[in-house]
DNA sequence: AAAACTTGTCTAGCGTTGCTAGAATCCGGT
DNA sequence: ACCGGATTCTAGCAACGCTAGACAAGTTTT
């Protein structure tokens, strides 16, 4: 491989995150209704269909978006787990590092968890940044629990429930905090 | 007001119905992306523009098919749990009602709880049917405890969570009746 | 060095969407 | 018989996701 198709096979890497990058920001800031693939093509200042050159459509763009959050939501809960002293103190750090990621990154939180995804979930194929993420959860509960995995699920189940609903506004914003402390409260003793 | 008029605001109001139940067929037959205007046009045997004489926008129309949804889904919740000997058999029956209007009406269920939606929820101006579902959650909390009302939040949201995220592919299909049970035991003692 | 081919990118356009302006039609009242 | 107001339709706008086919740039072959 010559010196000339590296560099192309780079510049190529690089406007591929430019077209994720692109799309988180315009998400973020102005939710994803608003992006559209013409908006994408002009930020990154190609014509349209070259974001078909590196997506399979917006869906899989979207996905692109999601697996980085993944990573970062991941990353953010280690550390939350990391820093508690005991497994009781664990869930809830998990727990509020979660609402602080889906309260801080709407957009991104809803194309992890609320669009349509190309990503799967809970199967062999399954990323690993993605893993890493039920797998903080399920780490909040003991080791010599048989039944950890299916109490994780419902739990980040019961949180992801929480949050979308305040979110679209069907259940009020206020008392949010009263209503975390009376969840982990009920799983406390499930650990 | 003359017979003529009346005649024709009775024909009105039979339109109307008809607009929202061929939205709802057709939801639930083929998913809301496959609801277009055009469709419906088609189905109520109008033209496209008189949607908008009875409804603001498409968004007004799946509020409808909503508010709806939520007439029934307090006459089912309200059965399950009368049915039901005591409180600590009223909070699983009404549990295994909403699961089962959740996953027997896809569409419906989507319009009340997932979609960008015109209702307003946990307000003054909610409408009776949506404050009737919310509370037959309440109802299955002691008359006494003063948090009930926070806890049938939680609780709704929880399901709410796995209905979602099961009904999206993030968590499997199996293992459904596991995942409640666990839900319902852990909620069981704060009745 | 010229010609042929491969690769990458763009212009232009298809079919669809939600929604609306303005023409046409119908119908009761005078 | 005609007028006026309400009702309904035809036609069209701007925007959407996506794609075919033209064009240009760069690489390889003769």
């Amino acid at each position: 491989m010559s010196a000339v198709s590296e560099r192309r096979e780079r510049e190529r890497a690089q406007r591929h995150q430019m077209i994720i990058t692109a799309a988180r920001e315009l998400a973020e800031a102005e939710g994803w209704e608003a992006v559209t693939t013409r908006r994408l093509a002009d930020r990154v200042e190609y014509s349209q269909p070259v974001l078909y050159s590196h997506f399979n459509g917006k869906d899989a763009i979207v996905s692109a978006v999601a697996l980085e959050g993944f990573a970062e939501l991941a990353d953010h809960l280690r550390r939350a787990r990391e820093a508690a002293d005991d497994l009781g103190q664990a869930l809830r750090a998990v727990c509020g590092a979660y609402l602080d990621f889906a309260s801080e990154r709407p957009a991104l939180y809803q194309a992890m968890f609320v669009l349509p995804t190309e990503l799967r979930f809970a199967s062999d194929e399954t990323p690993a940044p993605m893993r890493a993420c039920f797998e903080e959860f399920v780490s909040c509960f003991r080791p010599e629990n048989k039944r950890r995995g299916l109490f994780a699920e419902v739990f980040w189940s019961a949180l992801h429930g929480i949050t979308v609903l305040s979110e679209s506004g069907r259940i009020p914003a206020a008392y949010q905090d009263e209503r975390v402390d009376f969840l982990v409260s009920q799983f406390a003793d499930a650990r």
